[in-house]
DNA sequence: ACAATTATTTGGAACGTTCCAATTCTGTCA
DNA sequence: TGACAGAATTGGAACGTTCCAAATAATTGT
């Protein structure tokens, strides 16, 4: 139960050297002698001393607070927590700790969280953005130079480094599995019309289409909320259709479910009597029954992915804004009919590989 | 692009006041004049100032920086994650942001992340141990009047608060549903025994057994990994048994999982064949087929109600210990074959009443 | 109009660190 | 031995805020 903090000048005191001395062993620098080192060293365990980073970067002005924001719109969807995790592995080697805060999708959430970040002096920021976010929303931060990485969902406007999917070369791959599987007329079900994945994913589904030497149909793209319940409503427009269709691309995973729920409330067998691709690849993926065939994204890889680009524009000082698009892979599991027997070893997930069943 | 920092003392220049002034609108003192006030706001707005928490915290000694460290030990595991945003809902509302940082179950990670946590001077702590967690690791920051509050794994000889559900009753309920729909012989599976959880759980499952008027026997208590695979294995010993059980209780929805796989394997169904009962309630377990019967838990309440605590605390100053256990309900579904037939309204929770079928 | 209040405002002096320029200590070499 | 280079150390002065005590301005009562 010591009162004060213990101090650089404690240390100094204790050690019978100055405090220079002793932030300089802080500082690992090699002007130092080996002896007084250790002996700084020492003194600064028995007394128990802790850094105190905040006092270490009001010196250094504007330079490394060795913190980094992460911002997800939806953290309960598994994909955002396999992202942050990804973000927080390669940010904690590098002796960096995250801020992690979650928007739900709220735009005033995340003005109030970015703005609570800068106060806090973050090196820079990682940031999957909520919908209808202003590419303007930003343009504060990179003034200041701090560096904004945009994940998953891409900022038009925004001069600020993005990494997002393949959405549309994994749409084009699904539709391409789907076609191989003789499928005439495959549906692309799902997902709100005014973003810019949908467009990159419907881009890619139509594509895909003409690809396979199907014909464009306007009305088997049934758009609907990105959600499990979104999923149920479209699957029921899209059997309420004259000549109905025999398979769909789904927005994302949640969709596919969704699909699946509405297909078994009238007696149709996904995978079976219809079948059902999704996108994304989130974990229930693989366990539920039937396993959802779907286009693998690996959020933990962009998270990874993503927390290096900032780490290197944060080193380099300033670094211009870069966009990648990450690849994505189909993984065929049961939902399309393609996919062996379901066994005991769900989960199995086979790289994609027209091999009919 | 300005290029230095615009601070509190510019403000005082620019509205031609002092920056103690400054410092006291900052502060939303009612000492401050109303004509002052609004005009060193705008200012403060015109010239773009961020309010830099860093110095302010360095002055205001070992005061509050509103920052909450959150420590998990799996985040990829959607308990954590929902965890993790309740906690953020309560935190950020409060006008705080978290450090949320992922053990992934090693300790060393664990010491890394709280001890750079302590550096950047979090006012309080929330932390759901890695295993194997040593009491006295977190001595060092009670002794420095930071707050901690363990969730979800209790710390035997630790002096801090905790938030625990109550593993005990969830069990007792999930028996007493079994025993009700008729099964003589139900199996405990899975979990690593030498945990709080574990025993907490196992001695809940032992008191049903006997509430029932059933007799409880050793060879039906089968451990293994908190896994799906240490399902699959746990319920192949139990098949493997001589007289073999009719239904089980599992260490947690994961275990449950491998369960149903390891059952499917073998040509049995789940609820039908064999009844199947899991605990913590993930979101999976009500999309899954049959749907998990379980023990829910709320993980994103645990997180609130924790964070509630922790807030408590940073403001009284210092308060002791309390250690909370929180309600836990059975949720009927389908996997343990008293729930309605599989429709597609799947995910309907009931509340725990002995509806046989 | 004057003292007594009360309402505002204000200069330093901290807080714990890093940086700079300057100092003291070593040897070493002529 | 004295000069000199290099190694090692060191005392302030910052950094941007808050706090304190004290000063100034506005208001009141008489």
């Amino acid at each position: 139960m010591t009162k004060a903090r213990v101090t650089v000048i404690d240390i100094a005191k204790a050690a019978g050297v100055s405090k220079s001395t002793v932030s300089l062993v802080l500082q690992g620098s090699s002007l130092v002698n080996e002896g007084t080192r250790s002996k700084v060293n020492a003194v600064m365990r028995e007394l128990g001393y802790v850094y105190n980073r905040g006092a270490a970067n009001l010196r250094q002005a504007g330079a490394k607070s060795r913190i980094v924001g992460v911002v997800v719109n939806d953290l309960t969807n598994s994909f955002f927590a396999e992202l942050a995790v990804g973000v927080d592995m390669v940010v904690q080697s590098a002796g960096f700790v995250q801020f992690l805060s979650n928007t739900g999708e709220s735009i005033d959430r995340q003005r109030e969280v970015v703005a609570s970040m800068r106060e806090h002096g973050i090196s820079g920021l990682i940031v999957s953005p909520a919908r209808a976010t202003d590419a303007a929303d930003f343009k504060p931060l990179v003034a200041a130079g701090i560096p904004v990485v945009v994940v998953v969902r891409n900022l038009p406007g925004a001069k600020v480094s993005s990494i997002v999917s393949d959405n549309r070369a994994g749409m084009v791959s699904a539709v391409r599995h789907l076609a191989g599987l003789g499928h005439k007329r495959i549906a692309f079900l799902g997902g709100f019309p005014d973003t810019a994945v949908f467009d990159d994913r419907l881009a890619g589904y139509r594509s895909g289409v003409e690809a396979a030497g199907l014909d464009f149909h306007e009305e088997l793209v049934i758009s609907s909320a990105p959600s499990r319940a979104g999923g149920v409503e479209a699957i029921g427009k899209a059997i309420a259709l004259g000549r109905r269709p025999t398979a769909a691309v789904c927005f994302n995973d949640a969709v596919a479910f969704g699909v699946c729920d509405g297909l078994r409330a009238r007696r149709l067998e996904p995978g079976a009597d219809f079948a059902v691709v999704g996108f994304d690849d989130v974990i229930e993926a693989q366990a539920a029954v039937p396993a959802l065939t779907t286009v693998s994204v690996d959020p933990q890889g962009i998270g990874r992915r993503g927390a290096q680009m900032l780490l290197k524009q944060i080193n380099a000082g300033k670094a211009e804004a870069e966009a990648v698009t990450t690849a994505v892979r189909l993984v065929v599991r049961e939902s399309c009919g393609a996919g062996k027997t379901a066994s005991a070893r769900a989960g199995k997930s086979v790289k994609s590989k027209q091999d009919a069943e």
